[in-house]
DNA sequence: TAATCATATGTAATCGATTACAGTATTGCT
DNA sequence: AGCAATACTGTAATCGATTACATATGATTA
């Protein structure tokens, strides 16, 4: 595998010639511009980067952490990030976490160890604490899950006002009793939507009855479960919001069993607006976030972080909408 | 940041025998074990792996260039090569190329700038000679797609067979006018696919009937299209065998716009029991792939190439299996 | 022509680790 | 005590790039 030393030899200049050539750092004659790339080809060179970024410090590599590539909501946001990365010279690392502390950690090595420029969390399970600590030594940005107190940047959408428009729609749609199938987890965004579920029915005078909300951990099937202890209390809503499309799909089939119509007698919501949310019958109502931008600025505040443009945590909320299909549709 | 040096003059000793502490390479006296377990600690250092990967010529990483993490096909697989490899000291470098050859050459630079120890190619785009190319250079494991030229190693499903068992179970159900909704593109698995298809409909003496043979492009939108064609033609089957459950539930979901029933007036199948197919109302008959076994084996492959234990290219086949729901069940 | 300046190029230090080799201290044995 | 073997440690070269600084060359001007 040839160096930049075999290419100097080739080319009869030094390195310093070589590697100017390579960077177009400064001004080289057009005959020794002309030998060393005519080395190059000869010798089917490529720079080797482990030599470089060692002198220079920098890898050119930005970690993306998030629970599971499998969850189809976080394929645009990954996008949005690379495409950026890309267009700035820089690749990113993706790494499964499966919500798993320890693996978080063990990724975090990775930049520690100077193998990536900086990092951005999708949903990180570890303690404020931890994240200021690693935000406080290397560039880090939060991406739609976020912890209020860590002093790190964060991009995400407005949970409570996204929830809030879900629940003002159903109540539009003339619904009084209206449930809630949220989850018990420690992210900010399952507080955020359950305030937005509380303040639009408080807002319209409807007092929040708290066995109309159910638990379930995004799941399709934690969906199913959470409809049927509905039905086991008998005490079932005419319309549901749930805080994730795959819950919300896991309602409908638990409502269908019982040998009801969505949304005929009962409507149901999700958020998120994975792909499979317009694929299935009936269409489902939900919200999308800009999952595309969401990755897309998350990336440039990295890159700015780690340029030093930035040194104050940044708070960044882009636009949710509102995706009306059939599922709450009367 | 503390170095090697720093440590050193900390604990009072010579950089070798803070290396030596840190990879257990040789003996170290407990006295100086212990003072530079202590300066490590004290100056809280983390070993700058780009010095480390540049004197050792390797990275202890893999890449895996894979069309999209949307498709959650990929993920259990990804799973699986994450697993093997952290076991073994590796890391993963997942790489989303969109099914862009330039993406995919972009991606390998990587590993020819000995960022990457090796790659693993899932449904790569690059044609035979590029990758023969690529393998003869470096370690290379291609996993469930691949090119039969390139001389590189491969794991995955027999296609074939597992067609040919999912036309033989919709036989075995009494239907003898079985529809085919494949792709047109270069995929070897959708080539055997096809075979397999045809081979089972042969062995019955059931003539194979070119009109009944659609395409789509693995997804939901084009699986309604490819069934709506039957319905223009008038020409239905009873059956219809798709080589991707997404276009499978675009199959269901335009039979019921016609009004009629899955599987009572068609029985549908699907290929790869993606998560969705078991949520799906009718659960989806469908192949199931080794999806996480896959994706061991493969890294595991690679580890082998990277190790220098193969030299020859090696052919894995795992199996599959028919899992039949209610979509085929009349 | 000599002095000045601009341009092009090369030498060698540097990044942070690993490790061959050499050297020193300690121990065991006769 | 003397010597060999063993255990430990340190010096310095090395990996492959970048780049500050020095130097060489040629062009320009007084």
């Amino acid at each position: 595998m040839a160096t930049i030393q075999d290419v100097a030899k080739e080319a009869g200049v030094s390195v310093a010639t070589v590697s100017r050539v390579i960077n177009g750092s400064s001004k080289v004659s057009p005959k020794a511009r002309k030998a060393v790339l005519d080395a190059i080809r000869q010798l089917n060179y490529q720079p080797n980067l482990l030599g470089r970024n060692l002198r220079l410090m920098q890898t050119k590599m930005a970690l993306v952490l998030l629970p599971t590539i499998s969850n189809p909501f976080y394929s645009m946001i990954v996008k949005g990030m690379e495409d950026v990365a890309h267009k700035n010279g820089y690749n990113v690392m993706l790494c499964n976490t499966n919500s798993d502390v320890s693996r978080e950690k063990v990724y975090l090595e990775l930049m520690k160890n100077r193998l990536a420029d900086g990092v951005i969390f999708l949903a990180s399970e570890m303690s404020e604490e931890e994240l200021s600590q690693i935000a406080m030594r290397f560039p880090v940005v939060q991406c739609c899950e976020y912890k209020e107190e860590a002093r790190a940047s964060h991009v995400s959408i407005d949970n409570k006002a996204a929830a809030y428009m879900a629940v003002k729609h159903l109540i539009k749609q003339g619904h009084r009793k209206i449930g809630l199938i949220s989850c018990e987890n420690s992210f900010i965004s399952t507080k955020q939507r359950e305030e937005g579920y509380k303040i639009a029915l408080e807002e319209e005078g409807i007092l929040v009855d708290l066995s109309l909300i159910k638990h379930g951990d995004y799941g399709f099937r934690s969906g199913i479960r959470a409809m049927n202890q509905f039905f086991i209390e008998n005490n079932v809503p005419t319309a549901v919001f749930c805080i994730s499309d795959s819950m919300a799909i896991g309602a409908i089939k638990s409502i269908w069993a019982k040998g009801l119509k969505v949304p005929k007698d009962i409507a149901v919501m999700g958020f998120d607006d994975i792909n499979f949310a317009s694929m299935y019958s009936p269409g489902l109502t939900t919200i999308a976030q800009p999952q595309y931008d969401l990755g897309c600025v998350s990336m440039e505040l990295l890159l700015k972080v780690i340029g030093g443009e930035i040194i104050e945590p940044q708070t960044i909320y882009l636009e949710h909408e509102l995706i009306i299909r059939e599922s709450t549709l009367g």
